[in-house]
RNA sequence: GCCGACGUAGCUCAGCUGGUAGAGCACUUCACUCGUAAUGAAGGGGUCCGGGGUUCGAGUCCCCGCGUCGGCUCCA
């Protein structure tokens, strides 16, 4: 008896009955033998999609394989990261007693693994050398990891003499969760040398693979991401087929923290903090001239989308927050005070705000949609140890705007939104994840309802051709919503903008307009923020441009550097020009050389610095040096500032002409 | 909020097992009058995060707060 499987490059291969991975990989030829893996197995004709499996399990016949080698990228690490999580397991379990151990997967750029240490043994990066020692002896030892298929009985029998409640938790909940008419026949136990888990695998052939790793941090983590339950301790690390990519990979990681904004706020003066206002950021005047400039920016781009911007009060009445829900939802999120022993709230949201001024006027069909804007400023009770630089704040500025339609302009208004927002991305070079996220379990509205608006928000998406992810369960209260994410240096995820549908608002706070029909109508209400905040969206942009911002949002744009004190008039004229000219310019005339002038301006990362002395004085010229770029050249001022102006503005700001504003 | 680590001059950090603080940069002053990434010299500057405790004596050990960092949970 024969089976027969098809290779990547098409052809056939033909092998004994029960052959395993190992085995095609061995009659293909003994160097992939031994430079292989898994075995990536898939059945086409039956749609299935490509598994990842152990070398050592028989092959099903005609199926399409590929062995998987180191070369093949993300696929092998994983399989390798797993492989290191099972070494961190075993060398834990044999240097501390007594420990329960839970899941440990690989992850993006490494693995984990979750335990439960005894009451009062705590981990910490002190303790790493050791754990990783033992690692490596066992990886060196090179222990075959051998898979054994056994009944959720046994399985359960042994983990619970080993009385390691976690594992016996998983394989009760894998026999619950099995489908009625196909129950749970076994599980898979995956050994390495004394060490047994519970594991779905694959796994390479040994341990030998795991050629450099490194044990990265230690942390908190619920079991099963409950906060109800126990706290884990997680342990991070990550391994590579070489002590060189390892060593690239930490180094790229040094890297990106030059870029981390906390770093370039700090260094550029641009932000600061203080324990006495934890969670909120102090803006310098370098700060504030991006701040502006986005302002200006993000002013501009609404008016011109028929947005018209309001300014809204921070304090109301706690009466308004039991109107709109937040009260019963929101509160613990909320900071509340007592005016004349009046109980008053500060604003976590600018709808209801919005709402009080849609409310203040009647409106007709023929006003529809109204679109009120803000930059409103709301504040959040972020739990302490969520808080993080510019990107999770309690202070917090959205872009925000409220959009007051019928329901026939919703997919319309909807998809208006985010256009505007991939023009304001595309603008900083930034390219935004999109997620839809879908109707909650804990929800107001009808079926109806809910149907007709996430159909309304998956049309908008498709009638963009956009990609994006769904997240069932993950909507607002109130409705649907469409979230831009971005991510920091460090690879972490933040949602940036988000377009959000809700039908309740409307209903609490009585919203009307009169129809076509001389009667009254609830009108859609869409919550947007397209940047998000200012603050989160300047901390991702800052990371994002290493802090070498356009120019149009750079703080100092050019700089003045008379070459000795001689010639601080003639440069104090260059200034002046300049400024009159809206160049946001600077002078640095203290008595410092110009090589330490030059040093510091480049730190500052100015984009032009303007040397000047002797020769520029008598020629009325300055000397252009670019940073990065060095010397650039002698010119004129007023040659410099023409060059400039193509670039003091951002291409969306330059002014436009009606008709294309209207196109 | 939870777990762990950390908190010393404006910044980056040193300070062994407890004996009342140090470097570099920054800052001030003076000299130099300077040509594309640091001129030299002198000087000033610290409630060692805050509060308790142990001790003859605490930056150092213990406890409680606060903050920051890395995660987890949460979240726009």
């Amino acid at each position: 008896m024969t089976l027969t499987v098809t290779l990547p490059d098409g052809n056939a291969l033909e092998l004994q009955d029960g052959a395993t991975g190992a085995d095609a990989a061995a009659s293909i030829g003994p160097g992939l033998a031994r430079a292989a893996l898994a075995v990536e197995v898939s059945h086409p004709e039956a749609g299935e999609a490509p598994e990842l499996r152990d070398l050592s399990r028989p092959l099903p016949d005609g199926a399409s394989l590929a062995i998987v080698t180191k070369k093949d990228g993300e696929k092998a690490l994983e399989l390798i990261r797993h492989d290191a999580a099972h070494l961190l397991a075993e060398a834990v379990l044999e240097l501390y007693g007594g420990v329960k151990i839970s899941i440990g997967p690989p992850i993006a750029d490494g693995f984990y693994y979750d335990f439960e240490f005894p009451e009062g043994v705590t981990i910490s990066e002190a303790d790493f050398p050791r754990i990783e020692a033992r690692m490596r002896e066992h990886a060196k030892a090179a222990e075959p990891f051998q898979r054994r298929d056994v009944s959720p009985a046994e399985a359960r029998e042994r983990f619970a003499a080993e009385a390691q409640d976690y594992k016996v938790e998983l394989i009760d909940d894998l026999v619950k969760n099995a489908p009625a008419d196909r129950p749970l026949q076994s599980v898979s136990l995956y050994s390495n040398g004394p060490f047994t888990d519970l594991c779905r695998g694959p796994h390479a052939p040994s341990t030998k693979s795991v050629a450099a790793l490194k044990l990265q941090s230690v942390a908190g983590a619920y079991w099963r991401g409950d906060s109800d339950r126990t706290m884990l301790t997680r342990i991070y690390g990550t391994a590579f087929f070489s002590q060189d990519e390892l060593q690239q990979h930490l180094a790229r990681i040094e890297l990106a923290k030059a870029r981390d904004h906390r770093k370039l706020g700090r260094e550029l003066g641009l932000f600061m903090f203080s324990e006495l206002s934890p969670g909120s950021p102090f803006w310098k005047p370098a700060g504030m001239a991006i701040w502006n400039s986005l302002t200006e920016l993000w002013r501009k781009e609404n008016l011109a989308r028929g947005y018209r911007e309001v300014k809204t009060p921070i304090l109301y009445d706690v009466e308004l927050w039991r109107q709109s829900g937040h009260w019963d939802k929101y509160k613990d999120n909320m900071y509340f005070t007592d005016v004349e022993d009046r109980p008053m709230g500060l604003k976590p949201m600018n709808c209801p705000a919005h709402i009080q001024i849609y409310n203040d006027e009647r409106h007709s069909y023929r006003d529809l949609p109204v679109r009120y804007s803000e930059a409103g400023l709301v504040h959040r009770h972020e739990a302490s140890g969520v808080l993080h630089g510019l990107l999770r704040v309690r202070h917090i500025t959205q872009d925000d705007a409220h959009i007051f339609c019928t329901d026939e302009q919703v997919e319309s208004e909807v998809v208006q939104c985010l256009r505007f927002g991939f023009d304001l991305y595309r603008l900083f070079g930034l390219q935004p994840r999109l997620e839809l996220s879908t109707r909650p379990e804990q929800r107001i509205g009808s079926d109806e309802m809910w149907d007709r608006a996430e159909a309304a928000l998956a049309g908008a998406l498709a009638s963009e051709g956009l990609e994006y992810e769904l997240n069932p369960g993950d909507g607002a209260f109130y409705g649907p919503k469409i979230d831009l994410h971005m991510t920091d240096s460090l690879g972490r995820s933040w949602q940036l903008g988000t377009v959000q549908l809700d039908y309740s608002m409307p209903e609490r706070f009585d919203l009307l307009y009169t129809g076509a029909d001389n009667t009254e109508h609830r009108p859609v209400m869409i919550h947007r923020a397209l940047l998000g905040s200012f603050e989160r969206f300047i901390g991702i942009m800052l990371e994002h441009y290493g802090g070498e911002l356009p120019l149009w949002l750079t703080p100092v744009q050019a700089i003045v550097l008379p070459v000795s004190d001689r010639f601080n008039d003639y440069a104090a004229a260059v200034r002046d020009e300049l400024r009159d000219d809206g160049v946001r310019v600077e002078l640095d005339d203290r008595n410092e050389s110009v090589g330490r002038k030059i040093r510091e301006a480049e730190l500052r990362k100015v984009p032009y610095m303007l040397v000047v002395g002797e020769r520029e004085q008598s020629e009325g010229a300055i000397s252009v040096r670019e940073h990065r770029g060095g010397d650039a050249g002698c010119t004129t001022v007023r040659e410099f500032c023409e060059r400039l102006h193509g670039q003091l503005y951002s291409p969306a700001l330059k002014p436009r002409k009606t008709s294309e504003r209207d196109a």
